[in-house]
RNA sequence: GCCUGGGUAGUAUAGCCAGGUCUAGUAUCGGCGGCUGUCGCCCGCCGGACCCGGGUUCAAAUCCCGGCCCAGGCGCCA
């Protein structure tokens, strides 16, 4: 087959374009096939187009590879891009000649159209071609860009990007919920934060994130738990709860933003009607939510976490984005600072979207003998800190940080009620496979 | 870890509570045929399924027990 020189990508076929003559690239979406006329639903990495064959107009040989077409090949067309009204997008391209490339297999085990439900089993089990239906590829390009904008928005505040180790040595939050990993004649761990990596490492940078996976054994199976989950991780000399509070604002709000103007098609294909976010966000302490949560009969005691049904509660009273600050200190890890006033409380935070948690962070202990205290407090070994508390001995500034769950942030902008549509190949308790 | 619900063609479902009329219905899908403007094309014909094992019964997709698998909720967390 002759190739006219330029590619047509799927979002070239418009009416303005009418004449444009080249060769396309992609994947069978649908085929309609009228008899003499065929139309064919051509998708590539911009979208979708129709191709339109006359069967009378085609040589034999492409009339012979017209035969093998099925869906989800992967074919190459030339043609010519008409504007044309019968078409109710307007344009198509009208076929000169066709060649399937590779041919997918029939009868497909997932429907890529869409025209009938997947269970959510069902589209993980067949992630490959789940991921081909446009409006889940969408989630995915919303997330690149997602991850663009974190990142220039905590470069433009001199943070600095790091890498810490996946495999350790031993537990940095407490005892459970970690994988195990043989580790040559020793038993290792998978890490489930950057947390003390990235405390030491402001004593290099002062400003450093990372942006990673981290791995949680924990036996949870609801919608908003996955054991392998993308976290979003800054640390920040010289500052405190509040000042990560307004980055952490900051970053959202640039986020949505950059969202709003590179993924306007997705956002139309996932029907997502996304705002920028007014800033300052909501600010709500953990005394002030316990009296809203009273105030609706739910009576709690001082000192616990909520459950999720008192987040539920308090996320129908405060829509979007808001903060819940100054949390027990008994209720954080040993690694938060607690309020020099009150020392019941802690320079804490979770930024909620609703009843989700989005976020958490505060400031940090940096003085090592009230970290020493608060390890024993935790019912931890000091000993096994050992290196981390070597650290404050050597200079440590007060620092605050926080860490973001990506996937979760992706839900959200996408408004999605299961996080396992937002990460690629989703990790829980019952699925390693694909 | 605890609790709840579920498993019927490739996919998604009806049927199950109240066992027989289920030779298991429907949609999509696949095969064949027809169709020159479809756009979740349409029309006709055909094809394909009761998770596994045991039990109850004259009779089991349906009731009971065990197993495996899945979905969701709680606690915990991002």
């Amino acid at each position: 087959m002759q190739k006219l020189e330029k590619r047509i990508f799927a979002s070239d076929v418009n009416e303005s374009n009418d004449g444009l003559a080249g060769y396309l690239l992609g994947w069978v979406h649908e085929v309609r096939d009228l008899g003499a006329l065929v139309f064919l639903i051509l998708r590539d990495i911009t979208g979708t187009c129709q191709l339109s064959l006359r069967r009378n107009e085609l040589s034999k040989e492409s009339l012979s590879e017209l035969e093998k077409i099925s869906k989800e090949s992967v074919i190459m067309v030339d043609g010519v891009v008409r504007a044309e009204p019968k078409s109710r997008l307007g344009a198509e391209v009208k076929v000169m000649s066709i060649k399937v490339l590779s041919k997918s297999v029939e009868p497909l085990p997932y429907d890529v159209v869409g025209k009938v439900k997947a269970s959510m089993n069902t589209r993980l089990e067949y992630r490959i071609l789940d991921l081909r239906r446009p409006e889940h590829r969408a989630i995915f390009l919303i997330g690149d860009t997602v991850l663009n904008a974190c990142r220039e928005y905590l470069r433009s505040l001199g943070f600095v990007e790091v890498r810490t180790p996946r495999i350790i040595a031993t537990a940095t939050e407490g005892g459970a919920s970690l994988f195990e990993v043989k580790y040559f004649d020793k038993i290792a761990y998978l890490a489930q934060s950057p947390q003390l990596y990235k405390e030491e490492l402001v004593t290099i940078f002062e400003r450093v994130f990372e942006i990673g996976p981290f791995f949680r054994a924990e036996e949870s199976h609801t919608r908003r738990h996955i054991s392998e989950f993308t976290s979003i991780d800054i640390e920040a000399a010289f500052s405190n709860y509040e000042d990560v509070m307004d980055i952490l604002e900051g970053l959202i709000v640039h986020v949505i933003m950059k969202v709003l103007f590179e993924r306007k098609r997705e956002l139309e294909l996932l029907n997502v009607n996304l705002k920028v976010p007014r800033r300052p966000f909501l600010r709500i302490t953990y005394d002030e939510a316990l009296r809203e949560l009273e105030s609706i009969g739910i009576k709690k005691k001082w000192g616990e976490d909520f459950t999720t049904e008192e987040l539920r509660q308090l996320g129908r009273k405060h829509l979007g984005f808001y903060f819940i600050t100054h949390f027990p200190t008994d209720s954080k890890p040993f690694y938060i600072k607690p309020c020099e006033s009150n020392e019941l409380l802690s320079e804490s935070f979770d930024l909620m979207y609703q009843w989700l948690e989005l976020s958490s962070g505060g400031t940090r202990i940096s003085d090592r003998a009230l970290l020493e205290r608060r390890i024993r407090e935790k019912g931890l070994n000091p000993s096994a800190f050992n290196y981390h508390l070597k650290v404050y001995d050597y200079g440590m500034p007060q620092h605050a940080g926080w860490g973001l769950g990506f996937e979760r942030l992706l839900m959200v902008l996408t408004r999605k009620t299961n996080i396992r549509e937002t990460i690629l190949f989703p990790r829980d308790k019952f699925r390693l496979m694909p």
